[in-house]
DNA sequence: CACGCCTTTGCAATAAAATTGCACAGATCT
DNA sequence: AGATCTGTGCAATTTTATTGCAAAGGCGTG
């Protein structure tokens, strides 16, 4: 993991459709040895995926909502359960256990209103061992970064 | 966009280092007019970039947190002035402002602690106007997805 | 329904890229 | 110094992407 390797790694964090001829000149390295460094970094599993990212605004799912929950039960199995609930959803994208006086924080990527409203019957009935819940409509998204720059 | 669009969009969300003959055969199309397709797809700017996205675990910035903010000053320029500089951390992979109590909620991915404390030193001082901000860290992780499914 | 128009498709040829074997150079350890 | 291991570039080979072209399908209009 030297200095080519880091290059090679936030080339591939911006863009990884290059192809290897064209990252290999960018690097100063022959193709046959750039494509054997990705190669490496790939099956070493410090590259994890490739993937598309697509337009938000192009796509469905514009709305984006940030919920922190609080349960009433706290302990690891009932945590379990309600993460295992909110995983289940397409429309949470991201959820956490956290420290503090809340419990869990989703992101919420919603089509539209009566979507956050059905997900709200399923995620807080009752049942589901919650306390409360606080929701955060976002107005304003200022970074969403995927990369991990090195 | 129809259904093979569609299935194409899911596929490269999923991985985007399949090859293009891979991918035809599966969604049951010649190479060359799926090929067409992706590059529809990508000049149409639904998709947005592909990028490798690299194992957290295997790279530096293990510790997640959760920050929100209470701004003292509301108001557009106020607002703006604050997450510009948020934004400008490296620190920061998301920002948001959100509606409610809180103003703004922050990402962080953190190397150590060290850097925390700086961070919170640049960030929360005096004169950047903010009244109070709740630091969640991040015990698990239960989903992470950069993925909109269609 | 027939017609023209537009889009998408598959095939085949071509161009470009990835992949591999191989020999050599540099670093490290003994 | 010698042995070993890793990384490199070159060249040959294989695989993939790309493009022209004719045909097929869809759609609205007369």
């Amino acid at each position: 993991m030297d200095r080519i390797d880091r290059k090679l790694l936030n080339l591939m964090q911006r863009d990884a459709s290059r192809t290897n001829v064209d990252m290999a000149e960018e690097v100063g390295l022959s193709p046959s040895s750039c494509l054997r460094r990705v190669q490496r970094l790939r099956n070493s599993g410090i590259i994890d995926r490739i993937v598309a990212i697509l337009n938000p605004t192009k796509a469905e799912r514009r709305i984006k909502a940030l919920i922190t929950v609080e349960l009433k039960l706290h302990g690891e199995q009932h945590m379990r359960r309600f993460l295992k609930i909110a995983v289940a959803e397409e429309a949470v994208s991201q959820a956490y256990a956290v420290t503090g006086e809340t419990d869990v924080v989703l992101m919420l990527r919603l089509r539209d209103m009566e979507e956050f409203d059905a997900l709200c019957e399923r995620l807080f009935r009752d049942q589901t061992n919650v306390a409360r819940f606080f929701t955060m409509m976002i107005i304003r998204t200022a970074k969403e970064e995927t990369a991990i720059w090195l």
